[in-house]
DNA sequence: TCATTATCTGTAACCGATTACACATTACGA
DNA sequence: TCGTAATGTGTAATCGGTTACAGATAATGA
């Protein structure tokens, strides 16, 4: 069954395509009885226009693209459906992209969406600097990590969070404070490092960071050396909620009961957390929140309506359950 | 920086558009020379082929649908993944949507992916049923559920693999084994609770189903009252990991020992199962090579392939943990 | 009543590619 | 040497819409 286009309608209607599209797009003048028989026709052909041929004139597409790095970590499914919820209510499709932080292929996205008319780009990425924005016409607005003080963006307070977060171990009585850090490579990750040694300091307390990679296997490994390096350590500040899983697995293993002998608190606020038991005390961040404010700056750009903030910076709240 | 066409590229290289577009698609013939030069012509503007315009012609875009209830379900970024990668590898952009299920809006979407040409469907719906796909051209393929015996689909035995579960809990002591069930209006959960029941039959036991809806608390709520109800429940079969985990959180929550106490058994398989404490038993489903399959027998459509074998069902593999 | 403006509609160019077709030239086998 | 096939290239139609422009008619105000 071929579909039907706007030469189908007009003949079937009598009028111009000229006409046809004004009805469509409720544009300039149509004469109500035309436009009634206009949308008969449509009706009866069962007409949808084709958003292909639009896009190729409108020099646009009705889609946006989503670099995240990878939707199997737990932090970008809840990030991605609020971004769906918003663009398609306002009539976006996504386009998603997983690239696992590899920045050749990021940029290769970019022409990819460039060459497909993407009306705008939503990406979280380590690797994207601003060089490689530079001569981008499509608005960009970034998550989770600022690229560019310029860039439009949405992001954690993540040096505060891991000051909170400290603190809350802190208030919990604990004595000896280690840091389960991400990736160097990651600002947010260097961001809650800095938080943590700087609130230690504060407290005239010993730093004790080991090095984790944001992954439970990875995690559980350092806590295993951790906490037989330093039998001592009373309280766990892991760099984000997966590693803190990955820290209560270790310690449970090792004998340790939580949050009796050890504390750990983590950072992201993802469901895992409540699924655990203990359930996981965490630095919560509004995932959706930020999906959702990320997504309408980005529809906003795209509208072209000024915008009089470029930088939404969130706070991290403690949520606090049971394994501190 | 406006981006450089056909036009720019024939100028500059002195030749028409047709000669470029040869070139570019490496179709019919072209001296040597003349390649070369319009070669030159495209590095020197930096030309890239206008996907929409191409789309508009070919009435292909190089982009395939994917429709998924609910992204936030821990069952779906690793199909996503293994999709996108297929499809990347392939040359296609993935158009995600996360429809809830909901019919209505399903079948809108398929009418929004017609109009963009997309070149494939790939879908996770209860409720698209063989009639709203009768007279669609675009090759759609149904993962992890059936839609139809003569729609291509990949999924799961999950009759067989609930009769495993059964037979695993009764190997391991089990004496009264009760099924939390998934939604009755889900394929998929049925057949679960259908193995189930048989199993339990043919181990002449007395069957008890408590119903749940795939999701934590509401199995929660539902085992909290099993087990006051029957307090001499030893074995419980969740109907997927996510209730499992809910399973294990409820009865840790009255003082049952997991699995002393009670063994649980869940089913997917998903990566929730081995962070939480005890670590989950469960019917793993290949998720991965699913999404490859599934991706592939698409690809294998589009390309006008010749399908040899429609249906493809996997066997659910028992990976046992500590909680059995 | 007449100039002016508002309403209505069609023609044709355009968006940026692809390709059928025609025509010219070259290569090749007999 | 000549007929045929292979090679090389351009013209123009096409994909399915949108919109600038122009021309026609109707409504309005002075």
């Amino acid at each position: 069954m071929e579909m039907a286009t706007i030469k189908d309608v007009a003949k079937l209607a009598k009028v111009s395509t000229a006409t046809v599209s004004r009805v469509i797009n409720n544009s300039g003048y149509v004469h109500e009885d035309t436009r009634k028989r206009v949308e008969e026709a449509i009706r009866q052909l069962n007409y949808r226009p084709n958003a292909v041929a639009r896009s190729l004139f409108k020099k646009e597409s009705k889609s946006i693209g989503f670099i995240i790095p990878d939707i199997t970590n737990p932090f970008f499914p809840q990030l991605v459906r609020a971004v769906e919820d918003t663009f398609m209510k306002a009539g976006y499709t996504i386009l998603l992209f997983n690239t696992d932080g590899v920045l050749d292929y990021e940029l290769q996205l970019i022409e990819l969406m460039k060459s497909k008319y993407v009306d705008g780009i939503l990406a979280v990425s380590n690797s994207i600097k601003r060089e490689h924005l530079q001569d981008l016409t499509i608005p960009v607005v970034s998550i989770d990590r600022v690229i560019d003080p310029d860039l439009p963006s949405v992001s954690i307070d993540n040096y505060d969070g891991a000051r909170q977060a400290v603190r809350h171990l802190l208030a919990k009585g604990c004595r000896k404070i280690a840091h389960l850090s991400g990736p160097e490579n990651i600002d947010n990750a260097r961001e809650r490092c800095q938080g943590y040694l700087d609130e230690m300091k504060r407290n005239n307390m010993h730093p004790l960071v080991y090095p984790g990679n944001y992954e439970l296997k990875e995690a559980m490994n350092a806590v295993l050396m951790l906490l037989t390096e330093h039998t001592d350590v009373d309280g766990i500040f892991a760099g984000n909620d997966v590693m803190a899983v990955g820290t209560i697995k270790a310690a449970t293993k090792l004998g340790y009961k939580i949050p009796e002998d050890i504390k750990v608190i983590g950072f992201d606020g993802i469901d895992i957390g409540m699924t655990i038991t203990p359930e996981l005390t965490t630095m919560e961040q509004p995932i959706l929140e930020m999906g959702r404010k990320g997504s309408e700056l980005l529809l906003d750009l795209i509208h072209g309506k000024k915008i009089e903030q470029k930088r939404f910076v969130y706070q991290a709240k403690l949520v606090e359950r049971h394994s501190t």
